[in-house]
DNA sequence: TAACAAATTAGAATGGTTCTAAAATCTCTC
DNA sequence: GAGAGATTTTAGAACCATTCTAATTTGTTA
């Protein structure tokens, strides 16, 4: 897991080893800024900066999923960094991975139907979860950043 | 169609119209900058502003689909303005309408089973479509801005 | 025509991400 | 070990799509 990082020539330093290591340990879908924070508590001087080349370098090596956002930060699921369906939650911002069916098309299909080299795919349900629900006890939401 | 602003209680300008115009006319799916664009050769004073006020009244109204990302602009799909799958090349940055078979699970089947109050669904494939493929002549991609 | 509301504008502000140049750290050879 | 050269990290500037703000323009109604 670690080694495919050294096959690329890169070390594995220590900062680098705590991001991975947040990354792993959160089923939270954190953000740069929340793996940020995490990794200042052991590395208190880390900055952005690196916390965006590491995982540039996860990504390159398929070992971060990055789910894309234009109103809201990014987020990255290191537990699973291959590509499946999301529930996002667009009151609390919550992500969460959805262990049902897959879409039904395999790629290849789609492959063979378009002409396309398909690289990856992106599914993800919106909604507003079952906590944010009760809290709000049946009114409307409130603004919200993700879609 | 455009009686469903008037239900808002807002007026259908002429840019607002034209801008409608051009997101019903365009398969391309365009960006805010290329509406803008568009609708400029018609009121060339029209400013930015404008078009992403527009597009929020027609977002707010359901009369256009938003695609959302972070490293480039949003992309607009005016003829189908309800959920449905996208073919995007990493490559050229075209988007399609993907006319195969929908993601198998309903929302229903997926609300009931985690109790989110679904509003919404997102399914991307991201490839290179066929003439990016022959332009490159089977060699690696340049760099690449869409997922 | 006057008065009020809605629409539009230009430009500033915002915020996540990327870039840059310099400083710090590591590695390898002698 | 000492020193040269590469890699990693840092702080802050730059970037850019989007949002906000305050002022101007346009439209509507009396």
């Amino acid at each position: 897991m670690r080694a495919s990082l050294a096959e690329k020539g890169v070390a594995l330093t220590p900062r680098r080893a705590k991001l991975l290591e947040v990354l792993v340990a959160s089923d939270r879908h954190p953000s740069v800024g929340e793996i940020h924070e995490e990794v200042r508590r052991y590395f208190p001087s880390t900055s952005l900066a690196t916390i965006y080349n590491t995982i540039e370098l996860l990504k390159e090596t398929g070992q971060v999923l990055e789910i894309e956002f234009s109103g809201a930060a990014n987020r990255y699921d290191g537990r699973i960094p291959q590509a499946h369906p999301h529930l996002i939650c667009v009151e609390c911002e919550k992500i969460e991975d959805l262990e049902m069916v897959e879409p039904s098309e395999p790629l290849e299909a789609i492959s063979a139907a378009t002409g396309y080299r398909l690289v990856n795919r992106r599914t993800d349900y919106y909604g507003v979860c079952p906590q944010c629900q009760a809290r709000e006890g049946g009114q409307q939401q409130a603004p919200q950043s993700l879609p």
